[in-house]
DNA sequence: CAGATGACAGATATTGAAATCTGTCATCTG
DNA sequence: CAGATGACAGATTTCAATATCTGTCATCTG
């Protein structure tokens, strides 16, 4: 009866981080989850109807991370342009730590949001919503020009796909990239300028 | 002894297409091009050493197509901003016709690309090249504004990634596709324009 | 004798039987 | 009786035997 004997959905979930952690993606069964947990996997399935929503939710954890230190961002103290930039570049060193510090569970995540599109999807809606207030900020100062915010945060967001999306993390670590991400960052900077 | 009879490379190429365009990129083999061609496939071994540089001189072949199409517009009339504009209209368009006439093929050439790496960035040096000469020609008439053309070249080609990598090929039938692709190519010759 | 052939060894892919997993549910238990 | 269990059916994966393919080369042929 102790709180930790007690079978809730948080316990589940960390048990599930960490049978894809040590097993990765394609080989992490529920029946792995339940053994860790000590329990049939008949419960796990009491919790999480099927084997698809629990790592649905594991995916969407692992993104809500990025999205709260951007958070934090977006609240900052910064001028919009220089907001802006910090976000992007706050984006691209998360995404660049966890494809570069381990390798074999960034692979594991990134074939969690390959078979979780809806999830991805809800937390590029997010991302470009905190895009959105931060050119809502700029627009409102007469820093930024732009006929349709939301549109525009969404182009910003694909101009820079090269530098978040996993598919391209093997381009990481090139010795351009930085330069690339910096030039690509001033040129959208001027293209949003107020004149 | 007709020329239709002797066993070049050029015909080889063709077979291979043909083989590729029927059974797929994972189930070509170098005796069914052989048998297409009427001949042992020890004689396919006699102009292409392997069949990784067979496929290489195909996937080559095929981008090829595109590069030249492109450097029609590159020499073209058009003033350097409309001319930038339309480049990327064309590569974007071509690209989108391509995946979306036939996804099986697009398919194919894309798992082709994907195991030649090699012949991909030969490819986007090429690109950049052409871009680099848009630019160039900007800056010349005082139309652009860039402190290294050949890396904003490269910049301009990774923020439109989305729009030409075959990888997001997914993504280019969505509804707001094309709004994005204006937005983007807006945001960006606002960024190289002249002040 | 230039160019094609086909037999061959080792590598890779296919196949089908056996093992494991997913998701359900009647039953058990504190 | 809320919540866990484990046996079960059908789906999926694994594994090992078999078949096919790649790349080489001694031999053939026009």
């Amino acid at each position: 009866m102790a709180p930790t004997e007690t079978l809730t959905p948080e316990r589940i979930l960390a048990a599930t981080e960490d049978v894809l952690r040590r097993h990765g993606a394609a080989k992490a069964t529920v029946v792995d989850v339940a053994r860790a947990l000590g329990v049939s996997h008949g419960s796990v399935y009491r919790h999480f109807g099927t084997k698809a929503e629990l790592r649905g939710a594991v995916t969407r954890r692992w993104l809500d991370r990025t999205t709260a230190v951007l958070a934090e961002v977006v609240a900052g103290p910064e001028e919009p342009p220089a907001k802006l930039r910090l976000w992007f570049a706050a984006l691209f060193d998360a995404k660049r730590h966890k494809a570069g510090d381990d390798p074999e569970l960034f692979d594991t995540y990134s074939v969690l949001a390959r078979e979780n599109s809806d999830v991805v999807y809800a937390h590029i809606d997010e991302l470009t919503d905190q895009l959105t207030a931060i050119l809502q900020e700029g627009v409102g100062q007469g820093r930024f020009e732009a006929p349709d915010i939301g549109v525009t945060a969404r182009a910003l967001f694909e101009a820079t796909t090269q530098f978040h999306d996993p598919v391209h993390a093997p381009e990481w670590s090139r010795p351009g990239a930085q330069q690339s991400f910096d030039t690509v960052l001033t040129l959208l900077l001027r293209g949003i300028a107020a004149r």
